[in-house]
DNA sequence: CGTGTTTGACCCGCGC
DNA sequence: GCGCGGGTCAAACACG
């Protein structure tokens, strides 16, 4: 289970959304992701804090039986498939049994800015964070 | 034209 | 046996 800020959390891989369904506990609903490649059978559950819009608690459930590289669709992502290499072979290839992701290492590649953990800081201050990571043109349905 | 998203329906397991 | 909740499928659609 991964906490993060931004819902396009790109690990490296495509992901092909194939449902999506209201939760009780939260006015939000959550989306079943699936990988585009058919061999990885890994699948994805996003759902939204009910406190915390912001933020995303992702589920994998499998494992990647393939790198980021080799997709069927001829054009890969070129930066991606380097910073997937970089610093999740061991996020994206094996399964995190206490799934927790650093989301440091994450933000580090994504925001060049101060590492903090947003829970632990005020609201405030979150959201002028978020108003920082996240760019304006941002797709937030 | 290909690929991914959307959305309702369907299915299955579980509890009552 | 029925109802409910959660998960998945699949057709249609939108977009690049």
């Amino acid at each position: 289970m991964t906490k993060s800020e931004v819902e396009h959390l790109e690990d490296g891989y495509r992901w092909r959304k194939y449902g999506q369904k209201a939760v009780k506990n939260s006015p939000f609903p959550r989306s079943y992701y699936r990988c585009t490649n058919s061999k990885c059978t890994v699948k994805k559950r996003v759902e939204r804090s009910s406190e915390d819009p912001t933020i995303v608690i992702t589920t994998y459930e499998g494992q990647h039986c393939h790198h980021s590289v080799g997709f069927p669709r001829g054009g890969l992502i070129s930066h991606e498939t380097a910073f997937a290499g970089r610093f999740t072979p061991s996020v994206s290839q094996f399964y995190y049994p206490h799934g927790e992701i650093p989301a440091s290492i994450i933000r580090s590649q994504q925001v060049p800015i101060e590492i903090v953990e947003s829970r632990t800081l005020p609201q405030t201050t979150n959201e002028g964070l978020l108003g920082d990571i996240v760019p304006p043109g941002i797709r937030n349905r």
